[in-house]
DNA sequence: TAACATATTGAACATGTGTTCAGCACGGTC
DNA sequence: GACCGTGCTGAACACATGTTCAATATGTTA
């Protein structure tokens, strides 16, 4: 059964939140295919029914926890936005407050659903946003595709939580943690990402090269060596 | 039901084989929830009672076609090793010989199983070779940690394959695609990453002030502003 | 008090699942 | 011809699932 909540106390929630936030655990910690009706119910300490009766479907219920998660998300980064750009797009994630919220991200970022969709649209404005005035301020360098900079600096960020499991493994680096920002050992997953983000990974003549390769697009099956 | 193959014609593989592919298509076209016993025995043409006499189980079934995808792709690796060392690590996995494994890949790459983790380590382990190549020859600058470096640079591959959805909606690029290669819009995600790969992210100044902040280990959440 | 809406239950239902198993077909070996 | 192993079938089983629904508690309004 899916973990129920830790206290023995008082739970002031309404029946609803409490299938909701159980469902979000349940998906964080075990999955999708393991959320189960009747495992969420008894999370939540309810009966099978009330899950219906609140969210009409198990697709219904899910809808909800997204909705649920984007907004928590999106309610921190407006509430933090006085505290100055948040280059670092996960790190804003990475605080503990989020729970299991983080985790449930990693296992539904890759299903294209709506909620979660219009929450990567808008992580990715946001991040647009913070790199160009970046540029502005002479931290950050100019990219001739703001835009799909942006992008593919979103995907990695966000590509490396979904794979969390495998960073751990590889680097002992939890990315779904929620304490993971005090912990130390995330540095070595830090280095190497601002030796790449600082120096970049080519030299400067290799880095022409390639330049100068992905200028003659067309077909460059041969040419792209790249990391991709 | 999920496709089956394509043609009316004499089809040499055996059962099981093409029990096999039929699973990995079906992951790869409908997921893994999609995917049953039935419904990859239909595409297969057999009964399901012949699934579980050549895998004993779906979790078997599974795990040959985790075994099956990743013999196919180090069979590749090792055949096309003469021609030149592969820094483009999903350059080699985008070719259209592979077919729907490449999709498939992206469906199983979140969850931490075996066959998988160990074609992740194996991966990891020629990038690692490739890219301290590419320093001796001058072409890559040198890390503090290679294996760390290997190890973020396949996370942002591998975890960009496995948002192929969200990337596709967001550049119009499919990194599922067998024939992505040939096709130019592929520049419009590769352009940027030889940008970041190439000259960097963070200017001089910027790129000092993260390296000491880094440097100054332990707790540094509110001195990390660099991407995640 | 009566009426009503809402929250909640728990048994039931239909469906789909993974898996089992007795049996059949066939091809080789004694 | 008898035997046996293997590939293969399709009906069956036990089970878990999402969902429905009549019934009950509870609180709110008239």
């Amino acid at each position: 059964m899916c973990s129920a909540r830790s206290s023995s106390s008082s739970d002031d929630r309404t029946a609803k939140a409490r299938i909701r936030d159980g469902a979000i655990e349940c998906v964080a910690n075990h999955g999708l295919a393991e959320t189960t009706a009747r495992k969420v119910a008894t999370a939540a300490g309810v009966s099978p029914g009330l899950v219906m009766h609140h969210f009409g479907s198990m697709e219904g219920l899910l809808v909800a926890c997204d909705e649920h998660v984007a907004a928590t998300i999106r309610d921190y980064k407006s509430a933090a936005v006085d505290q100055g750009p948040g280059l670092d797009l996960l790190g804003a994630l990475r605080q503990s407050q989020f729970g299991p919220m983080v985790a449930y991200l990693a296992r539904r970022l890759h299903d294209d659903t709506p909620a979660v969709a219009n929450l990567i649209d808008d992580l990715i404005a946001d991040a647009e946003g913070y790199l160009a005035l970046g540029v502005e301020t002479g931290m950050l360098k100019p990219s001739d595709d703001p835009r799909a900079r942006a992008v593919v600096l979103a995907m990695w960020s966000l590509g490396a939580l979904v794979l969390h499991r495998h960073l751990e493994r590889l680097l002992g680096v939890d990315l779904t943690d929620p304490n993971v920002s005090v912990d130390s050992t995330i540095t070595t997953y830090l280095k190497p990402i601002y030796e790449i983000l600082g120096e970049g990974l080519f030299t400067e003549e290799f880095a022409s090269q390639a330049r100068a390769a992905v200028a003659a697009a067309g077909q460059d099956a041969d040419i792209t060596k790249g990391q991709s």
